[in-house]
DNA sequence: TTCGCCCGTGTAACCGGTTACTCTGCGGAT
DNA sequence: ATCCGCAGAGTAACCGGTTACACGGGCGAA
């Protein structure tokens, strides 16, 4: 491979030269700069960008640290980062830490001198621990998470707001027992959309204690939970899914029992993932622009690498919208509550 | 940031020393390492990779190449990938052409001393065109591209031969005039599944000119073929979209005009999108593994990177699997053709 | 004519590591 | 006691670019 060396030797100049030339930079001659371009095409020069990286202190290559790449919801926010990246010409460094905290730090350290800066959404870990592992020097926005104690910039969605609305339009369409099907206990998110559903059914629905089944987000568990719904003999005219996945699961479940939904029970989820439309019924959900949850805090980084300072003042909080769809229609369950 | 030279002058011993200390190479004393490792603790030295690729001539990225990230079927690429890549230790860079045959060449030529190897899906361009942008000297693997002329390794999937199952399919469940719904006229994998369904019905079916209706692999373009369909009068009794997506909108369509699926009409697919399964009737499509596209295609990219010579001829064809579900129920047509 | 300035270009240091080669000193063999 | 071999450590070149600074020549001003 030609190096910027061989470039200089053939055109006949020094490497200063022809990296000015190649770099269009001023100080050089048009004859000068075009023996150099000719000498580029006829070696098939093309820039080391390793080296090029190294000089400059700049790699125009961000570091994207997930948790995991599976399901719609991460390569929705790979796809929302790479939009404001691609546009500002900026490069993605993907960073899988497999859902293990261990190697959080590893995948964090191994982005040393390999990008500009870091959106990293960490696992359940405390943010202390979290503080170990970031560099500070390294400009840093954290995705759904909220650096509580640490000064950093995040992007969050508003799951207990969404949660509450949920639950709040549920028991507006005549609903009284509402039954949630909680997320990993350990999971920030599925926290949260708890908190939301609890409260929204202590102050508006006036229940004191709000009845909650277990699930983990996968579909599997929303068929469980059904099963433990139905042979549990637990009251409930409406189930709030803490994402669509369980809900998808749980209207499985209840039509293997024969429950219609919303007949005999309405079902809502969380996430608005694709799906959702296309069941039948449709599935009522709270619509989260994933996407815009990587672009965003993409945007934020580069802000900072423009050399504004942000701290976690300048927070983003996404609130999602309530998309009502067939498996809430109130008509239906009007007179046949169950 | 600590280099390694503060390190060094911290220990109290030279870089080469710290360097061997820090690799775990020989040639250094026990209280010598102990005594740098206590260094690099108390700077918090993280070996900065990106000069140090440029010494080991060797980065521990691959360069993933694809021409968009819409969709689930990039991201399951990517995982699959992913999945083998981590396994290696190493890390994936992210370029994306956004469908521009234009930035295929800036793509690739960024890639230069970033990566160690490229998987790259090209867009429907020239091989010759192809073979312009690519480095000879980086080892690189095909996705979904017969390398024709050049003589790369890739990985494919079997359009032609699923496409051909699955009509043949079809009409051994006793349809006898299947339309198909044919992808982007520009686009390869399209074309191979035309072109099976063409001879399918030909050398299978014995019909002349089987009917072929247009799409864009969209959802959109899938309810729109079904107006097409129903409006044309077009007698048919089965359609074969080009994939599920379109499938997903033609049932849309269907349904709108009040036609049953399977009762009026069967309906397949391709590809075995997640949403598949739950639509109702479920979609019977051609099961393609789409993650193991990316994992095999980075596993033939380690082998040529551990030494192997790997050329067209180690070329892999992954053939999809026929998964027949609800809308090609044969029984509910047997009684009620269109 | 001479001085000073600026423009085009070259030299060499540098980015932060790795590593070939060199050097020193110590233990064992002769 | 002398020599050899080798382990532990250091010096400096190198990876492939960028760029501060030096340098020489041409031109306008005095």
């Amino acid at each position: 491979m030609a190096t910027l060396r061989d470039v200089a030797r053939e055109a006949g100049v020094s490497v200063a030269t022809a990296s000015r030339a190649i770099n269009g930079l001023g100080n050089v001659t048009a004859p000068t700069r075009a023996a150099v371009m000719a000498a580029v095409k006829k070696l098939n020069f093309v820039p080391h960008s390793g080296a090029r990286s190294l000089t400059r202190r700049k790699t125009d290559t961000v570091g994207v640290i997930l948790p995991d790449l599976f399901g719609e919801f991460f390569s929705e926010i790979i796809r929302g980062i790479d939009l404001v990246a691609h546009e500002a010409g900026m490069h993605l460094l993907l960073g899988n830490m497999h859902g293990s905290t261990h190697e959080t730090a590893a995948a964090i350290a191994s982005m040393r001198g390999r990008v500009d800066g870091l959106l990293v959404m960490p696992p359940d870990l405390k943010p202390e621990l979290l503080a170990d592992y970031l560099d500070p020097a390294l400009p840093t926005v954290l995705l759904n998470y909220d650096a509580g104690s640490l000064d950093l910039p995040f992007v969050a969605v508003d799951n207990y707001r969404g949660a509450y609305a949920m639950t709040e339009a549920l028991l507006a369409r005549g609903a009284r027992q509402v039954v949630h099907i909680a997320g990993p206990k350990h999971n920030r998110d599925a926290r949260d959309r708890q908190r939301g559903f609890v409260d929204a059914m202590t102050k508006v629905g006036g229940v004191r204690n709000p009845a909650i089944l277990p699930g983990d987000f996968s579909e599997e568990s929303g068929l469980k939970a059904a099963r433990l719904l139905l042979e549990g003999q637990l009251p409930a005219d409406a189930v709030f899914a803490a994402n669509d996945q369980m809900a998808v699961g749980l209207i499985a479940g209840l039509a293997e029992a024969g429950k219609a939904v919303p007949g005999n029970m309405m079902v809502a989820g969380f996430d608005d993932i694709p799906l959702a439309r296309h069941l039948n019924p449709s599935l009522s959900t709270m619509q989260v622009h994933i996407d815009r949850l990587g672009s965003t805090a993409m945007m934020m980084l580069l802000r900072i690498l423009r050399g504004e300072t942000l701290g976690a003042a300048s927070a983003t909080i996404l609130t999602p919208a309530l998309i009502a769809r067939g498996t809430t229609d109130a008509m239906a369950i009007a007179g046949t509550p169950a």
